[in-house]
RNA sequence: CGCGGGGUGGAGCAGUCCGGUAGCUCGUUGGGCUCAUAACCCAAAGGUCGCAGGUUCAAAUCCUGCCCCCGCAA
């Protein structure tokens, strides 16, 4: 047995070479670890045929797989993918998800093949997405449902009784790699629209906005029932700890949790006790 | 030695450049108003200004070192 993880890179405060989280947990229990730079070197795919695998488990590698790879193991490579498949094949399915509004996501274990997220799979659960779940929560639900079927399905590998289910390639949608971009926000779409984006765009890049001239991330917001003739972007509350902010349907979108740059993620109240933020205002 | 922001009563902030009375919006407590209130009015309590040195008649403010928090980048 042996974990194939990516290399230490340098990351955080201060630009120190971090191990990474899998690469923790592999060492705690004594399981060798292999971090090739490149997983098209012959010393690297040398040194996975001497491990004579029976079978090796993708999850969150965030690599294409060189077929000369996929290969080597006897029984091939299974890969833990958090979609109902073919729904949302690619890098940000669960953020796809909570974009879009979906109301149930959950995780597919497939075969690795040469096209991305296109193996057959072996075994589907579903799980809800709340109104106000956020992608972290979705996710770290599907993480636990998913190393669970991932395990079965092993079992069944190794007794010879799995059984895999060709996609329906017609239906098949992508979940592209999010980007910074994405995180602007934009009034003049429908609160639900906005909401969906801050759920979704979390932990990373997260839905900006300039309030009071500072630039501030917003974690978590909500869409009552009220509505305003107010123009997108208005100011339509700001004491008593409401932040509320009209967007483009007429609804309102109220700003729970906010983060102004340098400082940490706050209440709705404790930013309104020191800017000065009024009804009317209109945001940019 | 990657880049930048921040630490000031319980919370969020201003004040720091240019040294000289501890300020603002809230919260808390007490009182008032009201049929009533999370609303309004009055009052009070509450702060080693992150830590340690230094300069100075005098330091939140200037100098040096350190600790902690946050973002970017990766």
């Amino acid at each position: 047995m042996a974990l194939v993880s990516q290399p230490d890179r340098p990351r955080g405060r201060g630009h120190k070479l971090q191990p990474t989280p899998t690469k923790l947990v592999a060492v705690a229990a004594g399981i060798p670890v292999l971090q090739p730079t490149r997983l098209k070197d012959d010393a690297f795919a040398d040194a996975l045929r001497a491990l004579s695998l029976d079978l090796a488990v993708v999850a969150a590698y965030g690599r294409i797989i060189p077929d000369r790879v996929l290969e080597i193991p006897r029984l091939g490579m299974i890969n833990i993918h958090a979609s109902l498949l073919p729904k949302y094949r690619g890098a940000a399915p669960i953020h796809r998800a909570v974009i879009n509004g979906d109301k149930e996501t959950g995780v597919t274990i497939m075969r690795v093949v040469s096209e991305l997220d296109a193996g057959p799979a072996f075994a589907v659960e579903r799980i809800p997405i709340g109104p106000d779940d956020t992608t972290p929560e979705v996710e770290r639900a599907l993480a636990e449902t998913g190393a669970n079927l991932a395990v079965r399905v092993v079992g069944q590998l190794a007794e010879g009784s799995a059984v895999e289910v060709p996609q329906n390639h017609a239906q098949a949608t992508y979940a592209p790699k999010l980007e910074r971009h994405e995180g602007a926000i934009d009034w003049s779409l429908p609160a639900n629209d906005i909401h969906n984006r801050v759920r979704g765009l979390q932990p990373w890049p997260l839905v900006s906005v300039t309030i009071d001239r500072v630039r501030c991330s917003i974690y978590r917001t909500s869409v009552s029932g009220e509505t305003t003739t107010a123009p997108p972007a208005t100011v339509i509350a700001a004491s008593n700890g409401v932040l509320a902010v009209a967007a483009g349907d007429g609804r309102v979108v109220r700003i729970l949790e906010i983060q102004p740059e340098g400082k940490r993620v706050m209440s709705a109240r404790d930013f309104l006790a020191g800017r000065r933020v009024q009804c009317g205002d209109r945001l940019p």
